[in-house]
DNA sequence: AAAAAATACGACAAAAAAAGTCCTATTTTT
DNA sequence: AAAAATAGGACTTTTTTTGTCGTATTTTTT
């Protein structure tokens, strides 16, 4: 029903709070992170990992080790955080699954227009910043 | 993972192809609709009963009963259509469920900011109409 | 009046997706 | 060598989505 995964709650709210304003360097451990907002240790772990993997945070492992955010959050922008964790977007059946499997594949209809909004979507998400979720985001914010 | 059901698919479909452009008042019954496009047809029902539920479509019993749109398709926005077949729309797990029922609540520190990205989200689908899905959508139009 | 063909809708079942758990490996510091 | 962290595969559970079944109601036709 078109809603956020928890994976993608989960990447928000330890983006944002990691992010720490120009103080040191500090590492964040992912068993810290799922203490503070009671997310399960291993998903938590899971969640940074993928972030890691498409570069929004750069951990560094062993004993003193931890996660940190790659760059500010103001140059990361929701779509590559919901992409990391859950992979492209896609609004349509078609663009998931197999084309082919779609039972209404080619005759549908509606496969063209879908794509278009789906391409405006993306761009929706790809101008919203971390900065403007830390920040609240401003309502009055022009954002497409 | 962020995208249309499937009974929002069928809904998309079905009006779409049930405008006929100013011809005589025309009845689809939901098995023609169903066959024609290869959807269960209780499915295709259920659906069709949902949209006549919210004044989407008109529908008439009996023998020689069917359904029809109930106003131009320039008049339906593509967010009355998925709110009709799936509920309202919710982005945050906080909204569908009761909120404290999630393990961050009161404290995960996104629920504002993920609010007015719903709020600005269920615009771009109000803004959006079935004539443009019909004519394919217009990707140079501006839609927010 | 009865039969046929349509909508209406609740209850259930199956399938798919999301969320969470478990286990083991690797890295780095002490 | 031990401890504390990241890395990640395999699996299980839960939830959601999708589809099915059965029955009632409405309206036209015979």
């Amino acid at each position: 029903m078109m809603r956020f995964s928890k994976k993608v709650e989960y990447a928000l709210i330890a983006m944002v709070n990691m992010d720490d304003m120009g103080s040191d360097i500090e590492l964040y451990t992912s068993k810290s992170l799922s203490e503070q907002f009671n997310i399960p240790p291993e998903v938590m772990g899971k969640v940074l990992q993928a972030l890691v993997r498409k570069g929004l945070l750069l951990s560094v492992q062993g004993v003193k080790g931890g996660y940190t955010i790659s760059r500010p959050l103001k140059k990361i922008n929701v779509l590559e955080l919901i992409e990391a964790v859950d992979g492209k977007m896609m609004l349509a059946s078609c663009g998931t699954n197999p084309p082919e499997s779609c039972a209404q594949f080619g005759y549908c209809g509606i496969q063209t227009p879908v794509e278009i909004i789906q391409e405006k979507l993306v761009g929706f998400f790809r101008e919203i910043t971390l900065l403007d979720i830390k920040n609240k985001y401003n309502i009055n914010a022009q954002v497409l």
